[in-house]
DNA sequence: TTGTAACTAGGCATTTCTACCTATGCCGTT
DNA sequence: AACGGCATAGGTAGAAATGCCTAGTTACAA
């Protein structure tokens, strides 16, 4: 499926990954494959958007950690853009929320950066036929239990505005800071931190910084 | 120089960098030059130091996040059995305290991993002319003054209890758990948080989580 | 020895954050 | 039209954090 009308064999791929040398690496080892061809790079969030509506590639390899647009949020403006591209994680980062996030926002794989060069083609492959892909250790983490029981899944319980201030807060901002930047007052900003909190399960505002971190609601490279 | 009798104009060069994929990648990338030939690879610190001393490479390319022992250690070791091995940092982190930790434990350049490959392999071959090379980024902030004047040259200015309360903090705890979690008084937790509250030029407790965050004296990883 | 820095800790004042209430206007669904 | 969720905001209070001060002990260096 989803190999369109561009040639039947070849997968066309398009890499989104911010660190250049990485990515020409991983394009070297892609294009050594006869069925597989790169025709774009995307260094950040919203260049993989723009690139992936422009080349409707089959495939898109997508790292997480990205300038401007998160791979999360990418693959979910893509996937709503395109709903036949593919999205094949390829990241560092083996934690649950990101996994959960990027699989909730219509990823068909989810890679960590430990996998060989073949292991990867293979991937493509596979999500290509219509296989869904997973890591083996994160395969292995989601089997037992599968995947935390409640609170932890509560990845869209927070509202867009109680989202934009705990971004704020995770700049190191104050309640007063946050109320000023988005024009509202301190009571209304200590009413989303409540709100926050209570949805989050946490008592902090420190707490509930990390757990948008972990989850990738922000990245710390987005903070100045 | 450090060329030795492996044949007079291959560079033999050592990867270093625990992500497979990257690594391949990578490998990719250089051997597509005649004069640069990846005699070996190491997914971890301690495996880099073993194969340094057994192949005794020219270059070696390290990265710095890497299981076991660091890429700062590995080097420090690396340089003390092998002076004349030149180590070539490639890394994402654009960090003060990394470049400095690097280029004092004996590394000949120091680049971020969105230089293209094109810049990596002259670098390589620049090192090997035995010239020291700087990622511009790198250059540039080093160039202006030196050095940041004071407060934001705080690498080691923190001790290593101030680290350990920091590092509480990130974990989202208040003031009363991490005095509890170190066996220590409240205020003397509250004397620690302000001394480290100066030393960073910061005034809470979020934005001194973000700036040790940024500059990887801990990870998000870490954090339960 | 003297000095400096680190770790410890307390007093006191002030600011900030957090909890538990209520309440209004808006919007979309039923 | 009625209801619920959301964003807004206020009252009151207490808990926590932060700032500025002093001060004892230890360890290490000049």
């Amino acid at each position: 499926m989803a190999l369109g009308k561009h040639a039947m064999n070849t997968i066309r791929i398009l890499l989104v990954e911010d660190h250049v040398v990485v990515r020409q690496g991983t394009r070297q080892l892609l294009e050594r494959e006869q069925d597989l061809e790169v025709i774009g790079e995307a260094g950040d969030g919203e260049e993989a958007v723009r690139l992936a509506s422009e080349l409707k590639p089959d495939v898109i390899i997508m790292d997480i950690a990205l300038p401007k647009l998160s791979g999360i949020e990418a693959t979910k403006q893509i996937k709503a853009l395109l709903p036949s591209t593919i999205v094949l994680a390829l990241t560092g980062y083996d934690y649950d929320e990101y996994i959960f996030s990027l699989l909730e926002a219509g990823a068909a794989g989810y890679l960590l950066k430990d996998v060989s060069g073949d292991e990867l083609i293979g991937a493509i492959r596979a999500v290509c036929a219509g296989e869904p892909v997973l890591h083996p250790a994160v395969l292995r983490r989601l089997m037992r239990g599968f995947g935390p029981p409640l609170e932890a899944r509560s990845l869209e319980l927070l509202t867009e505005r109680e989202i934009e201030v705990l971004r704020e807060a995770a700049k190191g901002m104050s309640n007063k800071n946050i109320a000023e930047a988005l024009f509202i007052s301190v009571r209304t900003v200590q009413a989303h931190m409540r709100s926050i909190f209570n949805k989050l399960g946490v008592s902090s505002r420190s707490e509930a910084v990390l757990y948008g971190l972990k989850r990738g609601w922000f990245a710390l490279e987005d903070l100045p």
